[in-house]
DNA sequence: GTTAGCACTCTTTGTTGTTGAGTGCTAGCT
DNA sequence: AGCTAGCACTCAACAACAAAGAGTGCTAAC
């Protein structure tokens, strides 16, 4: 594979724009029409051939045009950005339902969403932050029923989890207040798995200058944190049917492809955060995701957080035939809005 | 319209079982070769011409055969039921999912659709119980942030839910915490409803009387009961991807069509609790839902609930042609382990 | 290095029969 | 009176075929 002369990369971005915004192979013909090239198709096929056998391009069949591969768009994305602007549509948008006080967690992150959900044809994507990692604010157990307990526990950006467990013995509702209570008075700025690490460690010392009080909630916490079935975090999805909207779903088999994989939320979160407190923004282009239902999709995403810890990723996702130029910086504008609120 | 003999009645029914198998249309050719016929093509040539004018029969084309109209379905359903027993394989999966003890409302009410969802090539659904009209078992004001303050309440199924308000003035931590107290121990076995009609009762009253702490906590309440912006129920679907099996779905703008409906959670939840508390089983075909997305799909759904109190509906959403007589009694199986699951 | 020309490939579209399933109707049979 | 055989008719589905159009690779000339 030789080096790509300006004129294959001015060539190659041609094609890549052009059929963003067509949906339809390029042919040399049309490329040539195009007031900025000079040259005759001829020429172009010439260059397109390169082009094709260093496997930016491919052809559908072989009397059509060409497409940009995974690779082809690669090369765009990382060598030929040409952002524009968030558009005032958006801003609008991101003012109204971005640019407000407060909310939960949860709220914060389905406004966003929703929002690029409605301001792109694609679907909207944010990963929930991993619980075990968010700092506890206050934790509560409530009884249910003998010993069956449900443990409440609420973050500081106000994210609510809920755990069911047993104790080991039959508490009542006092006692467990009084339990939570203390619980709470311990609470430093630790996350939950820290609290978890805590527990533990205590537990092994395994002194016996242990007031009882201290004992029991170190026995409730245990049971508690032995339930805790490793709660992976979560995804949330907006704006699916946008994606029926390209021609190139318009295939019902590729379609089941996809929405499968967004029942299977496990999947799409691995490629999410898979690369959490890497880049701030990452661009995942087809085969790239690795994920077999995913490959005509392409995801951009940003990370979004909290005082500079990162918290989750959050974008969207359609087809690898994507408006890049247009995307990326809208997501990047819309992970900044939410860390933003996120903070206040 | 005349009254329908015993052979329109019979031919009927065969046209559309057949249906309801083939998802072709029926001929009178493939009726006659059927055994339980004994008749020429002819003669059930004359039968479903009467059939298909009194509403109960269609033809898709002049020279196809017939299917039945949602009319059709409406009287095989409510004359003709032929229940299949539920099948062993279903009472091994009811029996794994959700004859088990315990566990949070959501929970069950997820293990609930997931098994429709698996055991029927059609859409699981249930429909959320009104918080407000759940007993509340336990209620605790969190502070998050000046004065943005956050309400976690139990039911007693275990359902929590998360409101968060504005308190008229700024409050610690412990003042909440010993509002919480306060209120839990006034709450009888009361609904969100009742407690919120109760605290403004008491408001209105406007003694003089009332201690310091119970002015306060009566201040707290309001500004919380205030927020609750009739916090509807919400609905859970569970095998969306299902209906793309479904020959009627292959039609990509059909698909649009109830998948919308879908993302509107409002309308299913129309559909489904609209007559909450009237029949236990409740059978809705095509466009009887006067939901214009829906009107080429059936539900099936059967009250669940908990000591006799009906809570919300469970069921399936599947195409007009669905199997009727497996999945009525399926349904009904599953509701009745739901509601005895809720019951523990 | 660029271009014009040409033969070729392949999809798309439209036309045209053909087949087969199914219908309605009528006349005759039981 | 009810049932059936027969017949002409309709329509979707399929296949074969032709024509159009877009695009290609290659070669030879500029």
């Amino acid at each position: 594979m030789e080096a790509l002369s300006a004129r294959h990369i001015k060539v190659l971005k041609a094609v890549v724009e052009d059929y963003i915004h067509s949906g339809e192979p390029v042919g040399s013909r049309t490329l040539s029409r195009s007031p900025r090239f000079q040259l005759s198709p001829a020429t172009l096929r010439n260059v397109m051939a390169d082009l094709e056998e260093s496997g930016f391009l491919c052809q559908p069949h072989t009397s059509a045009g060409r497409i940009p591969t995974d690779l082809g768009f690669r090369f765009y994305v990382n060598n030929l950005p040409d952002f524009a602007a968030v558009s005032s549509e958006a801003r609008r948008q991101v003012r109204a339902r971005l640019e407000v006080a407060g909310g939960r967690l949860e709220e914060i992150l389905h406004d966003g969403v929703l929002t690029l959900a409605q301001l792109t044809p694609y679907v909207g994507v944010v990963s929930l932050p991993d619980f075990r990692q968010m700092i506890v604010r206050h934790i509560r157990f409530v009884k249910l029923h003998e010993r069956r307990t449900l443990a409440v526990i609420v973050s500081v950006s106000g994210a609510v989890q809920n755990v069911l467990f047993e104790s080991e013995t039959i508490l009542s509702q006092d006692q467990l207040n009084h339990f939570s209570n203390y619980l709470n008075a311990l609470l430093g700025k630790l996350t939950l798995s820290g609290i978890k690490r805590k527990v533990l460690q205590e537990m092994a010392n395994d002194k016996q200058g242990y007031d009882e009080l201290f004992a029991q909630v170190l026995a409730l916490s245990r049971s508690f944190f032995a339930q805790d079935p490793d709660q992976q975090s979560d995804v949330m999805l907006d704006g699916k049917l946008n994606l029926l909207e390209h021609p190139e779903f318009s295939d019902v088999e590729r379609m089941k492809e996809i929405f499968s994989a967004f029942e299977e939320k496990g999947a799409i979160l691995k490629i999410l955060d898979g690369a959490l407190g890497g880049e701030p923004l990452r661009v995942i282009i087809g085969a790239e995701s690795c994920c077999e239902e995913m490959r005509h999709c392409s995801l951009v995403t940003a990370e979004y957080g909290r005082e500079g810890r990162a918290l989750g990723r959050v974008g969207v996702i359609g087809p690898t035939r994507m408006d890049y130029s247009r995307i990326i910086p809208l997501v990047n504008y819309i992970a900044d809005a939410m860390s933003r609120r996120l903070q206040s």
